[in-house]
RNA sequence: GGGGCUGUAGCUCAGUUGGUUAGAGUGCCGGUCUGUCACACCGGAGGUCGCGGGUUCGAGUCCCGUCAGCCCCGCCA
């Protein structure tokens, strides 16, 4: 039907014969001759329409063209007129001599443009998504998902040769009792009963590492009905992996290795080895679990230099055991007040109470932390003329979310220089459980290998023990978290304990794990990366739905084709479930 | 579940203190035009001011509710 693609016309064609088919992006007419810019997936080339070198039908045909037409030209590829050359398009020197236009198919006007001028801005977004099929028409989308198979095709490859084997694991599979919600499937044949669409592969790809298939890799689809933000759908991609015989190491290296291998796919660097940091260590220094290590500003502990100054804020934190931690910042009292203010906003949103500040100057200080401060304290805290320093006294649970959060606002206002483009970080040893309300959750999922030096704090101090987990962290992004898995059931069922489930419970709901588990398991242990958010910040676009071709709006809706959607009365019969009105007050809190 | 921003022509936006017939650019339709590439020029059509209610002599503008999109908090093992 065509005879070659459009974008990479250039002089080394002309004089050739060609067959051209596309969408028609934009057309400009003269009258005697007409220019139709041709678009297929390859990019953009000239069309020209003109009585010296085109059949009258097709000439006749061309004035009436509009824009997303689907055509197809049969020609000849010209050098274009010395003084009509486009030096901003890569087939600017050529154009193609229509000989012969046919219509495939008309378009109507299109709701939303795909050419986009220079000074254009996108149509909104609710607009691009309803409309997707034009949207999707776009360069910029275009490239993106062209890149995520890229990456996806370089990832296959790259663990194929590791020895590696893809297996698919099941979408309708048994609800969970923990971590997200999960998105429900009625059975129509067993009513009453229902399946779960999958939040990871998790228990599966254990079952695998029981069942013999020491490498598994899998390009996975996962659901989780929670709400959404810019960086989180409801169903996502992960690249899964696990494997059996393994140390943490080689997992390490082995992620290592496969960001190397798409790196240059994507153009950015990724050398390994990552830097390392303990997760105990990088709330330390940066607040976060997930530090941002292009921008080197660390927290500093000020706790012994500050303890004993005159302030019941100061004293009080430290005395029910909490620190004083902050930032200096170098020249930091050029910031004015409202800038500062800024800043505390964002500590106060990240749940701070407020953050206290102070300028030095040529007369002493100033700032709300400045009157506590005594001659001595500037330099013990290492500040000079014109610094700012930026505190947050309390419990770490409290400070470091806040710290992290200044962290980012004073990079932002300070306009701070990178030291690097690209920061690649491990970090490592993450806390088994977490407590909240008085009761003890997985920080990560039930199934992490307690460190072997914490083991035996499982009993008395669960909340001091350490899995051996590590999470990809790449600007700032979590782009992965995995771990070694426990193999021995015994074990399993303890930690399944501490987490509140009887035995009943746990055989009830994770019977089939404890059992293959029991059947000989080896060591195991993987990791499972973000795909979406990977694409996402390898391209350094704002939103998941550049990088998604049918994404979800924040509140879960499908805009183009219309999900989620009323089922007939009759499905719901045969499922035998019935829809209750929303009005009825029966959703919650009927007996108090 | 909560907070914030946005919603005016197909699209992107303007619209003053509540006051005559709601505007611009682009797209669309018609016309002129043989070297344009945001073609140019002439003419024209095009509006449920998201939706519902209220205040007012009078509402795009003020108030209440609601819907949708986006951002954030909660949530996301």
């Amino acid at each position: 039907m065509r005879s070659r693609m459009v974008g990479d016309l250039d002089r080394e064609d002309v004089g050739r014969q060609e067959t051209l088919a596309g969408w028609v992006h934009r057309r400009r007419d003269l009258g005697g001759l007409l220019f139709v810019d041709l678009r297929d997936r390859s990019g953009l080339v000239q069309v020209s329409v003109g009585p010296d070198w085109t059949e009258a039908a097709s000439l006749e045909l061309a004035h009436r063209l509009g824009a997303e037409d689907v055509v197809r030209v049969t020609g000849e590829v010209c050098l274009r007129p010395e003084d009509a050359r486009n030096p901003d398009l890569p087939t600017g020197e050529v154009e193609f001599r229509v000989r012969e236009l046919e219509l495939l198919n008309g378009a109507v006007t299109p709701v939303i443009p795909v050419y986009r001028g220079p000074e254009d801005e996108l149509p909104a977004e609710e607009l691009r998504l309803r409309h997707r099929n034009l949207d999707l028409r776009r360069f910029e989308l275009q490239e993106n998902l062209a890149l995520r198979h890229s990456l996806i095709l370089t990832t296959r490859n790259y663990f194929d040769r590791l020895g590696f084997l893809e297996v698919e694991t099941p979408i309708l599979t048994k609800p969970t009792p923990e971590g997200a919600r999960d998105y429900l499937v009625p059975s129509r044949v067993h009513s009453g009963e229902f399946y779960a669409l999958p939040q990871s592969p998790q228990i599966y790809k254990q079952i695998l590492m029981a069942s013999g298939f020491d490498r598994y890799m899998q390009i996975a689809r996962c659901f989780r009905d929670e709400d959404l933000r810019a960086d989180r759908q409801p169903e996502f991609t992960q690249i899964d992996l696990e494997a059996a015989f393994v140390s943490a190491e080689d997992i390490l290296e082995w992620i290592e290795g496969l960001m190397a291998a798409l790196a240059p796919v994507a153009g950015i660097e990724a050398t390994p080895p990552f830097m390392r940091m303990s997760w105990t260590e990088a709330m330390d220094r940066f607040g976060s679990d997930r530090p941002d290590l292009r921008w080197e500003l660390e927290v500093e502990d000020w706790t012994e230099v500050l303890g004993s100054a005159d302030s019941n804020i100061l004293k009080g934190a430290v005395a029910k055991g909490g620190r004083i931690r902050g930032f200096r910042i170098p020249d930091g009292a050029s910031l004015s007040r409202r800038e500062i203010e800024e800043i505390e906003g964002s500590a106060r949103a990240a749940g701070a109470p407020g953050l206290l500040w102070a300028k030095r100057t040529d007369d002493g200080g100033s700032g709300p932390l400045s009157r506590w401060l005594e001659e001595g304290h500037w330099d013990a805290l290492d500040a000079r003329e014109g610094d700012l320093l930026l505190a947050a006294a309390g419990p770490d649970r409290v400070t470091s979310p806040a710290l992290s959060a200044t962290r980012s606002a004073v990079i932002g206002a300070m306009e701070l220089a990178r030291v690097r483009d690209h920061a690649w970080l491990w970090v490592l040893d993450f806390p088994l459980f977490e407590e909240e309300d008085g009761k003890v959750w997985a920080n990560h999922h039930p199934f992490v290998l307690p460190h072997p030096e914490d083991v035996h704090r499982l009993g008395e101090d669960p909340l001091s023990v350490r899995g051996i987990a590590y999470d990809l962290v790449y600007n700032g992004s979590e782009l992965g978290s995995g771990s070694l898995r426990i193999h021995d059931p015994a074990l399993q069922r303890r930690v399944l304990g501490i987490l509140g489930l009887d035995d009943q419970e746990i055989d009830r709901k994770f019977g089939f794990l404890l059992e293959a588990l029991a059947s000989g398991a080896p060591p195991h242990g993987g990791i499972a990366l973000g795909m979406d958010r990977m694409v996402k910040d390898f391209l350094g676009v704002p939103s998941l739905r550049d990088v998604i071709a049918f994404p979800k709006t924040t509140a879960a809706r499908a805009l183009f084709e219309g999900a989620p959607a009323p089922v007939d009365s009759e499905d719901l019969r045969e499922l035998r479930l019935r829809i209750e009105p929303r009005s009825s007050g029966t959703d919650r809190g009927d007996d108090g």
